[in-house]
DNA sequence: TTGAAAGCGCTAACAA
DNA sequence: TTGTTAGCGCTTTCAA
């Protein structure tokens, strides 16, 4: 006897929390077969209305939900859609970014929609192939690139259904959603040089590939308008608000002409702003501040911010679509969704 | 295209992707029973090395990986809890609350380092029960009562392991976890009141708990002084940022003495300052504003937030050991954490 | 219109 | 140390 079915079950013992019921339970009440059950549950039409509205009172008063994994086993189906946030297991840091958050909770309302259940992971970019292969979930969307695009490839070519939030790299072969960095960066810098800046800093860590595209989109500016970026208004060390801020602080120590302050994200120009007034500057009089992202605050902040939108719920809704089309057998090319310049005056004398 | 149909299929037709390899398959390559396998992929002892490695070297090569929907059909396991932001179907909002997504996060984090999974779910409050019995997760975790405590009870008593981040209503039939709302509130007034205020306004909607309680705080500090709350010193009309910038220029236009803002988010702190300088005042030299929550941008917005801050991390520490517990059949009380105030510039001259 | 029975992919009791 | 076998809760032929 392998399973301990004829075991005598205990009443109700305190933390032995009463047994789910299942379909047989139903049929047994019912007077009919679990098969019967199933399909009146299913809403299969050979059923008599009589039956079918009785099966279903039966399991509304006894709170039954068809278990969802036996389903799945036998139907093979699956609704549940992996979010990725990949941590870092060396450097583990938790998931602050306003804009990622934002995204998060948009991809919630656009899986919710489709009928999907949302897990969100943070299982590392190595480890994403293994969310499919164990059938947890029907494919995965993963926002940010991060260091580890080969895992990606590695995935994608394994035939996981897998999109990600990020700018599409050359010959990458997985497919992205992103939007349009290098112009992201080119309209920030050209707006700040039509506003009469001359010593714009750029703070952005080069490392990660967006960040990278918003860089040449700057240096592209930059130079349709005669000038060269210099290295010393370029600042990489990004890690913290404090830490930014810090960084920002000691470049206006340092004496180096600055005027104006390109930055890759609104929390880093916020850090940035901060870090201006602490030097008795003022913004935009004397430094002009833009972000990037127009997340919620940005048009609150003091200044308002001017900043680079990225239309989040397009990209979320870009992302599940590209992903659906994936689980359906599709081969779907990355999506570049245009960036808006959203003035306010942080950048503005106006 | 007569020939379409006759064409041998190619390796990798898109749309039919292969099969995904499953125990039965490596166990035919080891040569060995699917027991076998199963043992070695659990770890078992009696297992011999050369045979365990083999099969784990197989499994690799393969990409394969355990289906953990029949895994925990068979062994009735589960390591999903769910995380519940309800949507009302009515009035469909995103998720947008800066702390609600920021606890998300944490969550997150607190889940993953548990080994369990996180379902981010939209469900109403009358349907997580059904998550429960459906078997998708072990347990769930609600964030906010909004205006369903009947759904929450109900499910609580049926069984569910159910935590609620929100504040422990008396009588309440099922296990909170919040912040010592009442003390918040009194903190934030009877700071202002220090500071020399006495025409506080309160911005928050008292229709749900939360705000209620630090209402309560608010009255018992202003009584404390020997004031009495002014009716049209309270607003409640809060749905969005613009909105509650509106409500509050009315007051400010209406001539009602006001020098002081309580408001019971930091958002909502933002939205009152602005709608404080288009006013054409200060803050806080004409008028102090507290926030509440303490999220990251409060300490670098302008004029730096004082708010109170909910310790977010022991939070969702605190909400996941709950349900852990619950989950292993014990009875949980709610807990209150406590709060803390943090002074910063715009609610002090000094 | 309904029921009997097979089997989804896996684990574990029992036997060898 | 390994294989045989039953069965987790469900859906779906096939037969009645």
């Amino acid at each position: 006897m392998p399973d301990d079915k004829d075991r005598p079950a205990p009443a109700q013992l305190p933390g032995q929390p009463r047994r789910r019921p299942q379909m047989v339970d139903i049929a047994r009440l019912a007077g009919v077969s679990v098969a019967t059950v199933s399909r009146a549950l299913n809403g299969h039409p050979e059923i008599s209305i009589a039956t079918r509205e009785r099966i279903a009172e039966l399991a509304r008063s006894l709170n039954y939900t068809v278990n969802a994994g036996a389903k799945n086993l036998r139907t093979k189906g699956n609704r549940t859609v992996a979010v990725v946030v990949p941590r870092d297991p060396a450097a583990p840091q938790p998931i602050s970014d306003p804009f990622l958050l934002a995204m998060i909770g948009r991809l919630a309302d656009a899986l919710t929609s489709r009928g999907y259940d949302m897990l969100l992971s943070r299982t590392p970019a190595d480890q994403i192939a293994a969310l499919h292969a164990s059938g947890t979930a029907v494919g995965i969307v993963q926002l940010g690139q991060w260091h580890d695009t080969g895992s990606l490839e590695a995935a994608a070519r394994a035939g996981v259904p897998l999109v990600v939030w990020g700018a599409p790299l050359p010959d990458i072969g997985y497919c992205c959603v992103g939007c349009d960095n290098r112009e992201g960066g080119r309209l920030a810098t050209a707006h700040l040089l039509e506003q009469g800046r001359r010593h714009i800093a750029f703070i952005g860590d080069l490392s990660t590939p967006e960040p990278a595209e918003r860089w040449q989109g700057h240096v592209a500016a930059l130079q349709a308008a005669g000038l060269t970026p210099v290295p010393a208004l370029h600042l990489t060390e990004t890690t913290d608000l404090a830490h930014t801020r810090d960084t920002v602080q000691r470049l206006l120590d340092s004496g180096t002409p600055v005027d104006g302050i390109v930055c890759c994200s609104d929390i880093l120009a916020i850090a940035a702003m901060a870090a201006v007034r602490a030097h008795g500057l003022r913004v935009p009089e004397d430094v002009a501040v833009t972000g990037y992202d127009d997340i919620s605050w940005a048009s609150h902040a003091e200044p308002p911010l001017t900043t680079v939108r990225q239309p989040i719920e397009p990209a979320a809704d870009a992302l599940v679509a590209a992903l659906m089309q994936q689980a359906a057998g599709e081969v779907t090319a990355s999506i570049v969704l245009p960036v808006e310049l959203v003035v306010r005056r942080s950048s503005s004398r106006g």
